[in-house]
DNA sequence: GTTCATCAGATTTTT
DNA sequence: TCTGATGAAC
């Protein structure tokens, strides 16, 4: 193996590794590829790692950190290794300390982005006009927080919606725009008052002393460019900065990188820009294709063994991702031979979808397959949106399959704990207007929108928080008696709660002025098991007080319960923190919260959600064009878009290790209307060769696969053979014999394998769920039918009969 | 001020 | 189909 590793010019210092290494002792190297190696001894200048899909990248991340350490390059402290997720990060620290066989304590800068931004942050809040004490919204504060400067600017808020506004400054902010940077052509959006309400949230988060996830990484940018030498001071410090998921990474990480990387030089980004699904969100997949022409003289080192899949799922994954344009490129290869083909099956609707997957799960967790068993835990359906998956759990309900739904609301983003979070926001700093406002009146204490805007307007005239202006108010008597009572009593308990925890805890927040030696600093003060309890019970304290919990107690409706269920476990929560402070800074952070379970169960969850996880079984339902690819990326983003959408259809089929099943549904309830769906095109693109067609039959007539005669894969007629002999496809006649009676007319549709349809334009048909019908056009076996009632459609011949045999269908 | 009916809108979501 | 936000009725 020739190449950029022969060539390194560092290849003297790393002889001299070597050497320590082989003095300290490094089995961690053993095992690993050559190109790993590779990754893991090019130590100096800028690397960029480009790790495909299950190819060890963490493992030659964590080696390279282990490598730093062991060969003394650096201290633990002196390196900066960034994340996206809390879970990549606890990992990575896990997997660190594994292998230098010790406890790695000290790598207080190993996190992700924003973890490690907060902390840069507190420390020179004063630089951005902050306290260091400021509080992080979370998007819900940051939504309600516009809405009330919407209303404030006179627009109307239903044309001009918060969410919107939202979006568009955290586009802004992900570019590491502040408002007077943002364009004069974007600052004129949102009804030309675009640029001015950016800068007055800005002027309102500062004095509340309030910061949204954009800031963090924005602030920090600012404070680097504004104040050399405080970046000084951090790109001497940091020794080597490490990387993960570098494709994914916006401008603001990208310049926050940049400016730290100048000091020494030394970073290391991996990523795979086939896996770059996060665009939406600001993720540039520029920057993990510019890195060299950033860092010249980079060392460009590929990972392209893969030890996860086999041979047809790689190839299939990769024949796809092929159809990319401005790829870095990367072939996936596997050591491992044979295995299954990537199956792929049409059926009628969604709701026959998910029985045939229910099906096929159990058949698999029995070994009914002729395969070994594989428990539900090694399965998973992967789905592009999230309203995909009440079609699994409404199925997985009826039949008793268990079943675990990811990412789906979060525990902290449930509405009983935000409630909660306000309460003991307002305990530990009673002056969060958000917090207040958004508790004063939950439960309900007879203040209203009326009451509340008295107190807003005299916390407003008086330059006061909300806590005082609400004291204002009772003094001057302006609210009726009964509510009056409860203001008073709201506010006393609130105060008490306060003093409660001054006295617990006086002076445990650090400032960044007490600490000289921060870049020497040991963990926040966080997850420490407390000795002293006081602080849950104070928390328990409060949401009785509050009458929160009464509440919830009074509340007969069916969610009830588990919300009060929910209200016990973030008490219990409270338990692993030394304080309340501390725990608020967690979940400000974090917000997952992956238990594990001990019952076996198949998962549900993204596409997105699915990044950087594998299956042994995989299933890719709901395959059809303008769901995936969504809508949205046909319409609106154009190339760029579709090709996004198509990476993640690679991430899809990447996450499988053994089996992977494709499907999709002629017939989708969309927002409660029949829609006819078109396969996907990414289905025709999946190379042939490496895909087996199998299709139930009575569902297209059982010859033939309906709508794909065009496509690669049906050429591959050896393939569909293979699968008429296979166990797997006795085992789906059975199925679909036993399963709900199949329209007799489907049953009898016959589809001519040729593509070509029998229908002409002017003909009369019947659609199950349509009705009658004229044919309008066709193209091969897709039709455009001018439905009587439903309009015009565009479907697979497949779908429709000619009028005059209606009569077999049944109703 | 709270409760019930109507109506629009509806991806993906690491922090 | 389902959620939420709004407005009229209690």
């Amino acid at each position: 193996m020739s190449g950029m590793y022969d060539d390194d010019p560092y290849e003297g210092a790393m002889s001299l590794s070597q050497r320590a290494m082989t003095a300290r002792g490094a089995p961690y190297l053993e095992g690993l590829n050559t190109e790993q190696r590779a990754a893991v001894e090019a130590l100096d200048g800028p690397v960029l790692m480009l790790a495909g899909a299950g190819t060890g990248k963490t493992r030659a991340l964590t080696c390279r950190i282990a490598h730093l350490l062991n060969t003394g390059r650096a201290r633990p402290n002196e390196i900066l290794a960034v994340t996206f997720t809390n879970k990549a990060a606890r990992e990575m620290k896990e997997r660190v300390g594994a292998l230098l066989g010790t406890g790695i304590e000290g790598m207080p800068w190993l996190g992700t982005f924003h973890s490690v931004c907060v902390k840069l942050l507190r420390r020179h809040a004063e630089l951005v006009g902050l306290k260091s004490n400021f509080t992080i919204l979370d998007t819900d504060d940051q939504i309600r927080l516009l809405k009330q400067l919407i209303l404030a600017a006179d627009i109307d808020e239903k044309r001009w919606p918060a969410r919107q506004l939202a979006g568009l400054i955290d586009g802004w902010k992900n570019r590491a725009l502040t408002p007077e940077k943002v364009s004069g052509r974007e600052a004129a959006d949102f009804n030309h008052r675009g640029s001015e309400l950016y800068a007055s949230y800005q002027a309102r988060l500062k004095t509340l002393n309030a910061v949204d996830f954009g800031d963090l990484l924005l602030h920090v940018v600012t404070i680097f460019q504004t104040h050399p030498d405080v970046l000084e001071q951090y790109q001497r410090w940091f020794k080597y900065i490490l990387v993960d998921e570098y494709q994914d990474t916006n401008v603001a990480q990208y310049l926050w990188l940049r400016l730290l990387a100048q000091g020494h030089r030394n970073i290391c980004c991996v990523g795979d820009d086939d896996q770059s699904i996060y665009g939406w969100r600001g993720a540039e997949v520029g920057n993990i294709l510019r890195f060299e022409k950033d860092f010249p003289g980079a060392t460009v080192i590929r990972l392209e063994q893969n030890y996860r899949s086999t041979e047809h799922i790689l190839a299939a994954a990769s024949g796809l991702i092929a159809e990319n344009s401005g790829r870095l490129g990367k072939e996936l290869w596997t050591a491992a031979e044979g295995g299954d083909k990537v199956r792929l099956i049409g059926h009628w609707d969604g709701e026959e979808e998910a029985r045939w997957i229910g099906e096929e799960a159990e058949a698999a967790q029995r070994g009914t397959r002729g395969n070994d068993p594989v428990s539900l835990n090694d399965q998973a359906i992967l789905v592009r949106a999230s309203h995909q998956m009440r079609a699994f759990e409404d199925r997985f309900l009826t039949i008793g399959l268990p079943y675990r739904v990811i990412g789906g609301p979060r525990f902290y983003e449930r509405l009983e704990i935000r409630d909660a979070m306000a309460y003991f926001r307002l305990a530990v700093s009673p002056e969060d207007d958000l917090a207040f406002e958004r508790v004063v009146n939950t439960p309900k204490r007879g203040l209203g929108d009326k009451a509340v805007q008295k107190i807003q307007i005299a916390a407003r005239e008086n330059g006061l928080s909300l806590v005082e202006g609400a004291r204002l108010v009772l003094q001057e008597g302006a609210l009726s008696g009964k509510a009056a009572g409860q203001l008073r009593l709201f506010v006393e308990n609130l105060l008490r709660w306060h003093q409660e925890i001054r006295d617990a805890s006086p002076a445990t927040a650090r400032t960044a002025a007490e600490d000289d030696d921060l870049l020497i600093e040991p963990e926040p003060g966080g997850v420490a098991p407390a000795n002293d309890l006081s602080h849950v019970r104070l928390a328990e304290q409060i949401l009785e007080e509050s009458g929160y919990v009464q509440m919830w107690q009074n509340d007969k409706t069916p969610e009830a319960p588990g919300r009060l269920e929910n209200l016990k476990e973030l008490v219990k929560a409270l338990e692993q923190f030394e304080n309340l402070q501390g725990f608020l800074e967690h979940v400000a952070l974090i917000m997952d919260n992956d238990k594990q379970e001990t019952e076996e169960k198949i998962s549900i969850m993204t596409l997105h959600g699915a990044k950087g996880l594998e299956f042994p079984v995989v299933f890719l339902p709901g395959w059809e064009d303008g769901l995936f690819p969504s809508q949205r990326a046909m319409d609106e983003g154009g190339l760029k878009s579709v090709e996004e959408e198509r990476r993640l259809a690679y991430v899809g089929i990447t996450r499988a290790e053994r089996l992977c099943t494709i499907s999709f549904a002629g017939n989708r309830r969309v927002y409660g209307q029949w829609q006819s769906q078109m396969p996907s095109r990414f289905i025709d693109e999946l190379p042939a060769a490496h895909v087996d067609v199998l299709t139930p039959p009575g569902l297209y007539g059982g010859g033939g696969f309906g709508g794909l005669s065009s496509s690669p894969a049906m050429e591959d007629r050896a393939a569909r053979a293979d699968v008429y002999n296979s166990p797997g496809w006795r085992r789906l006649q059975q199925a679909s014999t036993r399963g709900a009676a199949q329209p007799r007319a489907a049953r009898n549709m016959i589809i001519d394998a040729s593509g070509e349809s029998d229908f002409e334009i002017g003909d009369r048909v019947f659609h199950k769920k349509f009705g009658y019908g004229e044919v309008m056009g066709s193209e091969g076996d897709k039709l455009v039918v001018e439905f009587d009632k439903a309009g015009e459609k565009h479907l697979l011949a497949g779908f429709v009969v000619p009028a005059e045999s209606a009569d077999d269908v049944p109703f």
